[in-house]
RNA sequence: GCGCCCGUAGCUCAGAUGGAUAGAGUACAGCCCUCCGAAGGCUGGGGUCACUGGUUCGAAUCCAGUCGGGCGCACCA
């Protein structure tokens, strides 16, 4: 209806400088917006207001003419000029009462779209390091980027969902050597733990345990040698990066490589799998997990440097390798080989980018922790220089969520041990409603989560507010053979023009406005505009529940119309509510 | 110091392409079940849209500056 009309305002807008009574230059594309108040119609224009300056007239003559030059008024049943000079249409009821039928015949697949047909796009989410369970602040992102990815999906894109996997840094290898020493440890050494190492994890415990046990002591070495000649480590006034990276060097040298591996590799699979089953456990679901370890493998990292070499982007200082990343707008050139020959880890994220694009999508997604936004510039400056189109490239910043339980705020510490992780909270409150407080608020916003009110089974919970709309409707369907009572859509659908209650009538608009707002969410990468919405529709159910009986005993035709109404309505909550990856229940 | 994000009701937050009287939830006060689920609904008070200036028919929205808060500024990952 909405794209109708919109069709018959550029018709009159057309009309209008074929007469010459608008220069035939001005170029104005016609939106409606749907109104907020009902006594300003379903839908209004401001074209009128836009268009008055170069007509040379008051805004409400130029609304006279544009009113003279609508002469298609099909579905449309009247139009007012208002205010300023905004157009009001005023729809016909019937035309529009049709999309109930459109809800009905559709079915699960009302809302979706295909917008975005035929292109590919990739998010890539999450990305934690694989050094350590998930914890809260990772639980946003995953949240967010499962839910951007599944609307992205529902407007028709194919989404090609991807988790970067950190297992070539130097953390790695700092959570290799204080499993290695664990282990150690639960062979019976006693030894002093780095001050930089991974201390109080529980989970290295864990992992050296089960190395012990698939290993024996194949990779135990007199302890002696292990702490042998090293630099003092920060406790003892040295430098604890110092101190941790020679221990590296001497796991290395002396577990010999093929030993390392095995170590290295306990650890790398044991939290990967953790983290992959957190993250199925939550709805979240990847096409490709890709391992940063694999660009090397692949000499692509090389690639990605010559090639900005051969571009000219590429500089020699103290030993170093330098892109002139300042070329593209970003604060400093940033270095891709260290002096000692290792490239650094943006070189790595060069080459993933590079490789991104190459893969060919028509848009490419990343979400970080807002912590990261600094980086943003240089991974775009790369993406220019190496040729590509980098606005293509969208990368969403995800602000922290801070815990409050009891009113209080929940200290979060990475370091100390006494983190909350995704899975604890995920215990705590469910994994529907950790991901509803999760996308509820913008990602570019502080997320306040309040555990509490998460888990309260209330009417202050949003998510059961929803919820309890779609179970009520549900409620009703039941009520029905109790009374005697079949639903009729078709003697439903002869009787929408008694539709006729304020009610029904801001029912029925917020229904057409789903597709929309599906729409909308998606393309601004913006899930909580979807939970407002579909808060919104649940209170006008609730609002229309309260006001009128649907189960009318004498009246079947009304109470059909109004079966069919709420159907619509129901089948609605039900998709918003999938796409959120939440359950439409119908008892509760 | 430089850069990015943010500042809307007591609190938590919406306000798409600039539009009509700035909205929800919560909290507070009162009311509504002989009736499809009261996990609900209705009514009410509550605002210098941080501040100042600018752009224009019109600014919470765009621009500049100021103040306040968060984050980032590695040959770490």
């Amino acid at each position: 209806m909405k794209a109708q009309i919109e069709q018959k305002l550029r018709a009159a807008l057309a009309q209008l400088q074929a007469q010459g009574v608008l220069d035939a230059s001005v170029a104005i594309v016609p939106t409606l917006s749907v109104t907020k108040d009902p006594s300003h119609g379903d839908f209004a224009t401001n074209i009128a207001l836009q268009i008055a300056k170069p007509m040379g007239v008051a805004p409400r003559v130029a609304a006279e003419h544009l009113l003279a030059a609508l002469t298609d008024r099909r579905g449309i049943r009247e139009i007012q000029i208002a205010g300023p000079g905004f157009l009001n249409f005023f729809v016909e009821p019937l035309a529009a009462f049709a999309l109930i039928d459109d809800i009905l015949a559709a079915g699960a697949a009302f809302g979706k779209s295909q917008v975005g047909a035929g292109k590919k796009v990739q998010v890539e989410f999450v990305s934690a390091n694989p050094t350590g369970p998930l914890h809260v602040g990772h639980g946003r992102g995953a949240a967010y980027g499962a839910v951007v990815a599944d609307l992205l999906a529902a407007v028709g894109f194919e989404v090609h969902r991807e988790y970067y996997v950190n297992d070539a840094g130097r953390q790695m290898h700092i959570l290799t050597t204080s499993i290695w020493l664990r282990y150690l440890e639960a062979c019976g050494a006693v030894l002093t733990f780095p001050a930089n190492g991974y201390k109080s994890e529980g989970y290295i415990f864990e992992i050296a345990q089960s190395l012990k046990a698939a290993q024996g002591d194949t990779l135990v070495v007199p302890i002696a040698a292990v702490f042998a000649d090293l630099p003092a480590d920060d406790p003892d006034g040295g430098d604890k990066d110092d101190y941790i990276d020679a221990l590296i060097e001497r796991a290395k040298s002396l577990l010999g490589a093929t030993r390392y591996k095995t170590v290295f590799d306990a650890g790398l699979k044991a939290i990967l799998a953790d983290i992959k089953d957190d993250l199925h456990e939550f709805g979240v679901d990847y096409e490709f997990w890709y391992s940063e370890q694999s660009l090397e493998d692949r000499g692509l990292i090389n690639r990605a440097i010559e090639r900005l070499q051969a571009a000219g982007f590429v500089y020699e200082q103290n030993g170093a390798l330098w892109f002139k990343s300042t070329e593209f707008g970003d604060d400093k050139d940033r270095v891709v080989r260290r002096d000692n020959g290792q490239s650094t880890y943006f070189a790595s994220d060069i080459a993933y980018h590079m490789e991104k694009f190459e893969r060919g999508f028509d848009r490419v997604i990343d979400i970080w922790g807002a912590d990261h936004h600094g980086y943003v510039p240089r991974v775009k400056a790369a993406l220019t220089a190496l040729g590509f189109d980098a606005a293509k490239l969208d990368v969403s910043l995800v602000q922290f969520a801070i815990l409050y339980r009891g009113g209080e705020r929940v200290q979060m510490s990475t370091r100390s041990g006494s983190f909350v992780t995704l899975r604890e909270l995920r215990e705590e409150v469910g994994n529907e409603a950790a991901r509803f407080f999760y996308v509820m608020r913008q990602a570019a916003q502080h997320l306040d989560f309040d555990l509490d009110l998460a888990k309260s089974q209330s009417n202050d919970n949003p998510l059961y507010y929803i919820q309890y709309a779609h179970a009520r409707v549900c409620s009703v369907n039941r009520q029905l053979p109790l009374r005697g009572f079949s639903h009729d859509v078709a003697r439903g659908r002869s009787a929408y023009a008694r539709l006729t209650e304020p009610h029904e009538q801001a029912l029925f608009k917020r229904l057409s406005q789903f597709s929309d707002t599906v729409h909308r969410a998606a393309l601004s990468l913006e899930p909580h505009q979807l939970v407002h919405y579909l808060r919104d529709l649940a209170q006008e159910f609730h609002a229309y529940y309260n006001a009128h009986a649907f189960l009318l005993a004498d009246d079947a035709p009304l109470r059909d119309a109004r079966l069919n109404l709420i159907a619509a309505t129901r089948q609605v909550l039900a998709n918003g509510l999938g796409l959120l990856g939440m359950s439409a229940p119908e008892e509760m």
